[in-house]
DNA sequence: TATTGTTATACTCTATAACTATA
DNA sequence: TATAGTTATAGAGTATAACAATA
């Protein structure tokens, strides 16, 4: 498979557009990282968590339901162990608690707390914040084109990605 | 800082479109990394690297010169030791070579061999092909608007934060 | 037997610190 | 003394494997 491709692709570039999508899709997201900008937004928020648990905390808060450990891995798109790790964190600061699931004794469903929602909302203003004022000098077309294309990017991406893994792709 | 912010960011929530961006973002970096897309790009491109290293030589590819192990960091947003290692990764595979700077003999210029070249010429195409098959339904305007847009996103997200660094909101 | 979650461990990527050589 | 790069080490984030409890 290495030295005889179906297809040799490397004769025609694809369209410019789709060349110039990719690297501002890698460099937004390391920029968010890097620039540590959602540690700022914690530490604005009064929280001493680290991102994963933050991330834990704002999937609860957008859930607006408690929700199973394995509920929270999926939307994360991480594993199950990390999740119940984080969760752990979070209890001992008391921004979660849990509450057992009556039809299912194995699983324990999560909530956050008063004080978590509540620091989950000062967050999550205060990342939006920082975003309304980068993006304040945008029409409100292209913020609306923005939002629109975005999410049909992301649902067609994954989408295709998890159809790729189902249909055996797997063994590279 | 903490108990006293100017506007008070809680009150109100910010419009929903900009609620919608940034989760689309993480969505779609987490889709990249953990759909193992890129792993399969460099697989289909006959390469045994890992993501950093592809990285580096695709970094060589598109400066379309010798870059400097400092250049190539500060391209990947990364620090100097970590491009050190991959380069004599590369180097090892005989996909880049080093060629004395004349003009300072303390920095070595990286270029990438021909074999190299070739490798990322594959790997860009393999990557971007798929995604051209991900986006195929997609009317050109939306391409073009997609494409404009997230350059302008990541512009001013990166120049905003560069801002927001040196003037002195480092030290939280 | 399949599923939910936990514990323990290992791996990937990247950063920081200390150092060398040249400027 | 300042800069380019290297070596060695440390840390954050996440995965895999082995296991326990319940279905």
């Amino acid at each position: 498979m290495t030295t005889e491709p179906p297809e040799p692709p490397a004769a025609e570039p694809p369209s410019a557009d789709l060349l110039a999508v990719l690297p501002r899709i890698t460099r937004l997201s390391s920029a968010l990282t890097k620039g540590r900008l959602i540690e700022r937004a914690t530490a604005e928020a009064g929280l001493a968590l680290d991102r994963p648990a933050v991330g834990v905390l704002v999937s609860l808060r957008t859930a607006d339901k408690p929700l199973r450990i394995g509920e929270i891995a999926d939307r994360m798109q991480v594993v199950g162990p990390h999740v119940t790790r984080q969760v752990q964190a979070l209890e001992k600061r008391g921004l979660v608690r849990r509450v057992g699931d009556p039809h299912d004794r194995r699983a324990s469903l999560i909530e956050p707390t008063e004080a978590g929602t509540e620091a989950a909302n000062r967050y999550v203003a205060s990342l939006l914040g920082w975003f309304a004022e980068a993006l304040a000098g945008w029409p409100q077309q292209d913020r609306d084109d923005l939002a629109r294309l975005l999410t049909r990017l992301a649902d067609d991406v994954t989408a295709r990605l998890d159809r790729f893994d189902e249909e055996g792709g797997g063994e590279v």
